[in-house]
DNA sequence: TATATCACG
DNA sequence: ACGTACGTGATATAC
């Protein structure tokens, strides 16, 4: 016996698409193209092969509306109308299939349902073949025989039926399903029935009469009521007796030995996952066919002989590169080309220092190389950062680059395995693999070049990001002390305060639960103890601490659960995390992603030291257990104002430029310039406000979010907004003219060049489209603040480097730098950032930074 | 693996 | 009439 799976196309397609599209938002590729039905139906797909195991498979689709009666057609026709961002989702469904080696089928004037009946009647007459259904359509549970099962998907689960399940689950046989229908109709399908008829009496009706025809036929036996509702319906119980019949014998031009499941034709679909940005099933999918290259293994450290400017790859073995083991390099250019294991480049590190290199992610390079005490020089050429930098998306692991531009390069989990469960393949294919990629970053090289300069970005390029790479991979590398026992101090204390909050909120329960599981904490307050809910999401009730808030006075068991959440946040990522980051060397080392934020600016990464605790006394004090090196102090250095001060120069606002160049509080100012009073007359409320409206300028404001955040009337803050407006109409000059240039161009940029191209600004989602713009006035002003950073740390490092100092700068915070300094050279180090990072830069306002120093980041602040 | 929540600028 | 502030990362729990 053979298998054949019968799969419902529109059915899969439809239930992906509503699984995902909520509220508008639904999965897209960076072309805008929607992939949200795509990817739950390539999904579905590659599942049921692998549980069924099929030796034929077809996938049936609907093609046109069915008239089956000229009289009644509107019954089948009127359907939802299908939304465009799922229509266009079927033709490459169906690309997809041709690649995964499944077939598809579609016929004028049937419906997928008929063509999978046609299948079904095929295995019902040839005793060969077994048939499986896949759908979550009931109404095809009528096609159930002793050679066809159904595999009916429910929401997070499926069910499987045969005839003997089906029996005894509805107590009819498959087939009397069409009859069920037929008496109790199916509104979603806009089948009438007779009026009055439920499921029960219906199944009744045909347990005493077996089918419809007998039930008309005996029908002087059954009660005056409902033979009167049987009567009146009569035409329409056999016109829904028709409707509700599948056809099984569509004039199909193909037959069963036609729909063989075949082998996919890799290429072309890894392809089209690339297109469609479906990376997790391209790394489960590794290529079989890969490229040929000639691989030099070096055995000799003689045998070394590059003399070009080459591209090379440093392959690792585990992925943070604090903790790694360097496996060897393949370096490539076009006539010299070698892998040389990590064990015999040991023997003469400097080996390639005379000659350019090229390299994907310099920082990862230069970093690793150097906890082995290998310092690696020029490489001037990071295809990581050129891409970045020219809107491709790029990802730690080089793979997704290079297969995104039609190179063919397996991915790291692939080659290693999956993270914390990696296994060191054989040296002839870490070889293969690391030549492979140099041979890309060399043949790409040239062009991202070229690129770079039509793009006008090879400023930025070479004067800021590269530069920057190796300062980030200065800091990384020298980490930052943080003193175990604070932690573990502060962590007993935080635990027992833990235990004692959490029986507390017991007590007011009734119950123990899970204080930290939103859904328990949910039924708890808003079931249990019956307290107002305001919003209800998708799954469930928000428990978020605005929420929270508000039930503070109602009932004394919400005081214990926000100190919970706000002491079990500090312990496990503060304390815990904390303290596993902690390496051999008492310090942590941050990985700073160069190559991720839309706006230019870094982030941090295992640990993110970017986000620890400051507004909080509570949290503030994780800070304590962040030290200085013996005899060191910690100094911290932020730049105060710097996004307004560059929205005053980048908008030409004279008002504001006099205020920071008079060293005024830009708030009070704002709110003296606003609410129409002098200075000294501003109240706290109206200096708030306006320090509210300043930051809503800077994120794109709306009057929405700024209400939001004032707990105000959106009326009442649109009405501050228009007043702010008017104050200082270069402000609505600057933010029409960058949202119109902003349409225009696609993109915006900023002070640096560096460009932000925006999608969302061709959304048809209205909603889509005013994010959009707020990101286009957002992203000149966050991201002219991440350049002028950024261009600070390069001077600083190099400075300190150049008056020998032992002083280091060790740690970024978007607007803030904090050094680890030496106590005999505090005023010189002062002096250099102080010069550096108000000069570095020059804008019609001046840059103003605040110096502090304590013993301790807690102090320095 | 996705979601909710909350830490930072 | 929509339903939103901009930019991030880590964690626990539910799925």
């Amino acid at each position: 016996m053979e298998k054949i799976v019968l799969i419902d196309g529109n059915n899969l397609l439809f239930r992906s698409y509503y699984a995902t599209a909520y509220n508008g938002k639904i999965m897209k590729n960076s072309k805008e193209f929607p992939t949200n039905a795509l990817f739950g139906f390539t999904n579905m797909i590659n599942k049921i092969v692998m549980e069924e195991k099929p030796v034929y498979i077809i996938v049936a689709f609907d093609l046109g509306k069915t008239f089956r009666h000229e009289k009644y057609k509107d019954y089948k026709a009127c359907r939802i109308k299908m939304p465009d961002e799922l229509k266009v989702q079927f033709p490459i469904a169906k690309q997809l299939l041709t690649y995964m080696g499944i077939k598809y089928y579609e016929i004028e004037n049937y419906e997928a349902d008929d063509i999978i009946g046609t299948f079904a009647r095929y295995c019902d007459e040839d005793e060969k073949y077994i048939g499986t259904i896949i759908s979550s359509d009931k109404d095809l549970l009528q096609l159930i025989s002793s050679d066809v099962s159904i595999k009916l998907l429910r929401q997070k689960d499926y069910i499987r039926y045969d005839e003997a399940s089906f029996k005894e689950a509805y107590g009819i046989e498959p087939i009397k399903i069409i009859d069920l229908k037929a008496l109790m109709g199916d509104p979603s399908d806009n089948i009438p029935g007779v009026k009055g008829i439920g499921e029960k009496t219906a199944l009744k009706l045909l347990q005493d009469y077996q089918n419809l025809d007998n039930i008309y036929a005996n029908i002087d036996k059954i009660s005056p009521k409902l033979q009167e509702k049987l009567l009146t319906d009569k035409e329409n119980a056999y016109l829904s007796y028709e409707l509700a019949t599948i056809i099984k014998e569509v004039p199909m031009t193909i037959k069963i030995k036609d729909i063989k499941y075949q082998q996919e034709d890799t290429e072309n679909l890894h392809k089209l996952y690339e297109d469609l940005e479906f990376y997790s099933f391209l790394k489960k999918a590794p290529r079989e066919t890969a490229p040929n290259l000639e691989i030099t293994i070096i055995n000799d450290i003689d045998e070394i002989n590059i003399t070009k400017d080459s591209a090379i790859y440093l392959e690792i073995f585990k992925t943070n590169y604090h903790h790694c083991e360097i496996l060897g390099m393949g370096v490539y250019n076009n006539e010299e080309s070698c892998y040389i294991p990590f064990e015999i480049l040991k023997q003469k590190p400097g080996i390639l220092n005379s000659i350019n290199k090229y390299t994907y992610d310099i920082k990862k390079v230069y970093t690793a190389l150097k906890w082995y005490d290998i310092t690696i020089e020029k490489i001037n050429f990071d295809t990581m950062i050129a891409a970045f930098l020219l809107d491709y998306n790029v990802k730690d692991d080089i793979a997704y680059l290079a297969n995104m531009i039609g190179y063919n390069i397996d991915y790291y989990e692939n080659i290693y395995g999956k993270k914390n469960k990696e296994v060191k393949p054989t040296s002839e294919i870490v070889a293969y693999n690391a030549l492979l990629k140099a041979k890309f970053i060399y043949e790409t090289h040239d062009k991202l070049v070229t690129n770079l300069k039509e793009k006008c970005l090879d400023n930025l390029f070479y004067d800021i990001e590269i530069p920057l790479t190796y300062t980030l991979a200065d800091m990384e590398y020298n980490g930052v002390y943080v003193n175990k026992k604070i932690l573990q101090n502060m962590g007993e204390e935080i635990k027992n305060k833990l235990e004692h909050i959490s029986r507390e909120i017991y007590n007011f329960a009734g119950k123990e639960f899970n204080i930290s599981s939103p859904s328990q904490l949910g039924q708890i307050l808003f079931e249990h103890l019956q307290l107002p809910h305001s919003k209800k999401g998708k799954t469930g009730y928000s428990t978020a601490v605005d929420v929270l808030k508000k039930l503070v006075d109602k009932h004394p068991i919400i005081k214990p659960i926000m100190e919970h959440r706000v002491l079990s946040k500090l312990y496990t990522t503060y304390i815990e995390g904390l303290l596993n980051a902690i390496m051999d060397d008492g310090k942590i080392h941050t990985i700073y992603n160069q190559t991720l934020t839309r706006t230019g600016r870094l982030s941090s990464v295992e640990p993110n030291l970017q986000n620890i605790p400051y507004r909080t006394e509570y949290g503030k004090s994780i800070r304590k257990a962040f030290i200085p090196s013996p005899n060191f102090i910690i100094i911290t250095a932020d730049y105060s104002q710097i996004e307004l001060r560059i929205l005053a120069h980048i908008a030409h606002i004279d008002t504001l430029i006099e205020a920071f160049k008079n060293n005024l509080d830009i708030h009070t100012k704002t709110a003296s310039d606003v609410f129409n009073v002098p200075l000294e007359e501003v109240t706290k409320q109206m200096r708030r406000t306006a320090k509210a409206v300043n930051f809503g300028i800077i994120y794109g404001i709306s009057s929405y979010g700024l209400s939001e955040n004032l707990s105000i009337s959106p009326k009442e803050a649109g009405n501050i907004i228009e007043n702010y407006l008017n104050t200082y109409p270069g402000i609505k000059e600057y933010m029409e003219n960058t949202i119109r240039q902003a349409h225009e161009k696609g993109y915006v940029k900023t002070l640096s060049g560096r460009t932000r191209y925006i999608n969302e600004l061709q959304n048809s989602n209205h909603m889509i489209r005013n994010s959009g713009e707020r990101m286009a006035l957002n992203t000149p002003i966050q991201g002219t603040s991440a350049d002028i950073i950024k261009k600070a740390m390069i001077e600083i490092n190099e400075s300190f480097k150049k008056n020998k100092l032992k002083s280091k700068m060790i740690l970024q915070v978007h607007d803030e730098l904090i050094f680890d300094t030496l106590e005999t050279e505090v005023q010189q180090v002062k002096t250099i950032v102080k010069q550096i990072m108000e000069n570095t830069f020059k804008l019609s306002v001046p840059l103003k930074i605040d110096i502090q120093q304590g013993n301790d980041w807690y102090q320095a602040k």
